[in-house]
DNA sequence: GAATGTTATGACACCGGTTACCAAACGCCG
DNA sequence: CGGCGTTTGGTAACCGGTGTCATAACATTC
């Protein structure tokens, strides 16, 4: 059907199928003699229209290019065809390639991205997304981390009548709300990729307390160090806050600490890109003297020099995951528990041996 | 099925306006002892409605925490509260920083941003987007670079009855349509700023020729250098494709060349950044060897190291103006032309003078 | 062939607003 | 004090769909 292209109302001798703009579910039902109920049950798929009504309908639609208006759905429906995207990652690179994944999934239907940037600290933030909410009353709403950890937001939902679907390290909800990622297991990788090149002073710069990925990343990396027989001391971790100036600040105190370490793992590459940048202004190299792992993959990692060692988050899929849970489509992966990512290690070059002495 | 799917009666006691969501103007109307027009009229900032008459109906409003419904209204209305922001441009950095700044306008009322990403080369990306404005009826899309440059798609918008502003370093349309940047002006102080450093073999490496932004800056950039006494030679300017690969290509067909430069423009960070990474692999350093003045200021270029020379466009800012401009708020920047911002030189440190000898 | 059950279809109210149009109330004039 | 233009408020229809429920059409059973 060629809709698009050539519209012009003028003309009026068309009536070639030229998607006329103003078609209504009257329109069609006069024209396939039947009622506009019986149109409405054929567009939603009812399986009460006979077969022979449901072709006859479906060529009159199809011949005259009538879509139904969105709004007018939603009006009887009591619900909107958006989808709202609710999130505080400082992340660029996190954001964009989420909005995409959920975008790969919803171009597909008549859904319609909402963006909802916030910040978590801000008291009127849930004001805002409950407006939000009950006003555009939304299909419902995709919370990556770390408002997907803000229980009090999702009680919020609930109560509201909107659906949900949280992005998270840990299990927080009901499985089919959620889209997990195995941080921890990340990390872990991490720690056995360091502890395998020979280093054994080993530093960690953490996420804020507030994200529960900060913990699963610092108790994954943790639990790898012991399997290889190490461990990471108080003194070897420090507290940053995904910022780069964060990575700066905790780099630095690594450096100029009593006891250098020789490979420093941070909890995302915004923060490692920062420890690159402590090591260079102390006259050092990464990685002949400090070896730099970072996490999540961003586009930067591959961009910055050395190239970086990270570990690999398919955010792009995870929010088409994400997605199609919210609008219960079938997804590859079945079986018991929730969907879930597990990170790989994607060995570049600011990891090597640490160096001799 | 329950219609208004039941939420909560809890805190029935509540006279506070805690928002009840489910007050309809018939409620209102109701309880302020007149016709639910008169609301009506209250809402949408009538003057046909008695001072006292107007006072009563906000009061109860107010007092009960009515919202009018949006798809209610945008089907009696005949058109959505909803913005599109239809891009294609490759930088993350970019969009979000743009999409910021329309969310801070937008924040205040009641539209919601939708999203549509596409690729021109796409042959039926214009239809995509013409059934999005066809169905959603948007109150208006903002066309940032490079589809902002599409005259055929902007077109068929003004055919379609949607209004747009369009992102672009030209005059592409009539100024209430239009936030115009000076990119040639940025390259000009590019320019400027390298010569004053005292390089003589100046390259540039521009974007791709389907960009009018790779043009403006070329012709920006050679303009700037004639003004110092210079000029730009065929051989000194490749082209390249706003990507990093496409950056480190280009650097290094440079730098491996007959005659080598002392600095390197190049269109955006992006290939920056590639630049950054051919000069590192030949051994070379900049700024020592190479001086490199990327365009953007994109968070990136004060990540790399050393600190990057850049051009800073008010991404952000531009993303308010347009927004405003699309919703016909007052801008601050009153006159004749189009709202206009011109870009500024950021000077860090991977620009110095040139080698010696 | 009548009674009965099942499926397909249509009539109509309704979702929550808006506009068009009409009627009442008000003020001014001769 | 009636005629008349202006405010102001009310009624009804409508925007384009969906839900409920009654009914027509058809198949099955006795």
């Amino acid at each position: 059907m060629a809709r698009g292209a050539g519209r012009k109302g003028q003309g009026t001798g068309g009536d070639t199928a030229a998607a006329r703009p103003n078609v209504t579910i009257n329109d069609i039902a006069r024209l396939a003699n039947v009622s506009k109920k019986t149109v409405s049950r054929v567009i939603n798929e009812s399986p009460l229209v006979r077969d022979e009504t449901r072709e006859k309908v479906k060529a009159i639609i199809k011949e005259y290019g009538y879509a139904p208006d969105p709004q007018a759905r939603a009006l009887a429906f009591g619900r909107s065809f958006l989808v709202g995207m609710i999130y505080d990652n400082p992340s660029p690179q996190y954001v964009v390639n989420m909005q995409r994944g959920i975008l790969d999934v919803l171009e597909e239907t008549s859904f319609q991205l909402v963006l909802h940037p916030c910040e978590r600290s801000n008291e009127n933030f849930r004001d805002r997304i409950y407006n939000f909410v009950s006003q555009q009353k939304p299909l419902g709403v995709i919370l990556p981390p770390s408002v997907s950890e803000d229980d009090a937001l999702a009680e919020m939902l609930s109560g509201l009548g909107c659906d949900y679907v949280r992005i998270a390290s840990v299990d927080l909800d009901i499985p089919s709300r959620m889209v997990r990622t195995h941080d921890a297991e990340g990390a872990a990788q991490a720690a056995r990729h360091l502890a395998s090149l020979g280093h054994k002073k080993i530093a960690h710069i953490h996420g804020p307390s507030t994200f529960r990925s900060a913990h699963e990343r610092l108790s994954g990396f943790k639990k790898g160090l012991k399997e290889q027989g190490l461990s990471l001391s108080k003194a070897m971790t420090v507290e940053g806050a995904y910022t780069f100036d964060s990575g700066v600040a905790g780099a630095e105190k690594l450096i100029y600490g009593d006891n250098r370490p020789t490979a420093i793992f941070t909890g995302n590459d915004e923060m490692a890109v920062g420890a690159y940048q402590a090591v260079r202004k102390a006259g050092l190299r990464v990685p002949d003297d400090i070896s730099i792992v970072g996490f999540d993959d961003t586009p930067m990692a591959a961009r910055v020099w050395p190239p970086m060692t990270t570990v690999r988050l398919p955010i792009r899929e995870m929010g088409r995951a994400a997605a199609k849970l919210l609008l219960k489509e079938p997804l590859e992966q079945e079986g018991e528990g929730p969907v879930s990512f597990t990170p790989e290690i994607v060995v570049r070059e600011s990891s090597g041996p640490p160096p001799k002495g």
